[in-house]
DNA sequence: TATTTGGTTAAGCATATACCTAAGTAATAC
DNA sequence: GTATTACTTAGGTATATGCTTAACCAAATA
């Protein structure tokens, strides 16, 4: 395991459970405390906190304490970091379709006129 | 940990890992066999050979072997679904801000004629 | 002031992950 | 037919992850 941890490392690693899933869907619809994130989950409270702590510390979701109650909130753009990078996987593949396209018809306009030496 | 894995968790989780990215980076820009995509890493076959197995768990690269030489090729589809979700939590963030935007300016109007008796 | 509520910390446990080396197998090259 | 290449399998280890219960603290509430 190599031990220098991304941006990236965190965002998607953090994307892969379905609990914090839970969390980030319930978050983008309003701020919510711990209590109401933690609720829906099949598990204790302080298993729930360590997935906010994921969150978190992945910079998805934001928290403060006001009294006792600790109020969260998304953080979307840390979502746009993963997506862009998805994104570049996209566009790098359809440039790639796009230049094998236009070898096809090279090779095709080619074999039209005369045949090619290769 | 649920042990009902979901498409998605196996998606982000297969991304979660340094290794498996630059292999999908290297397949977004044609396909190639196991020795290439695992040469540029730090770590031994065996485990280069585990991480395309993750891939291919998520459906992002699929390989066929022909003589000895298995070939692979990245699935845009699969990738496709992480980024759906992604956009849905970024939608919903969006509607939300939307009606709140709307809210105040409610607010703002009723302020303006008369005093809410709220 | 006593109790409940909302969150936090600590300790521990089971399983999963990410690696490794060594020992295959099967296809190609010599 | 032997050596090399390209993977594959097996077995093992260290660390990380996901969870638990128990105990704790501080802010409300009765």
């Amino acid at each position: 395991m190599l031990n220098q941890i991304s941006d990236l490392d965190r965002l998607f690693h953090a994307l892969a459970d379905p609990a914090r899933r839970a969390m980030l869907e319930r978050l983008s619809r309003g701020p919510a405390p711990v209590s109401e994130l933690a609720r829906p989950l099949p598990m204790s409270l302080p298993a729930a906190m360590q997935h906010l702590g994921v969150l978190e510390a992945a910079g998805l979701v934001r928290s403060a304490k006001v009294g006792r109650v600790r109020t969260c909130t998304i953080e979307p753009r840390a979502l746009s970091q993963a997506e862009r990078w998805i994104n570049a996987r996209r566009i790098e593949w359809e440039h790639r379709l796009d230049r094998l396209g236009e070898y096809l018809k090279t090779l095709e306009n080619e074999g039209d006129g005369n045949g090619s030496d290769d």
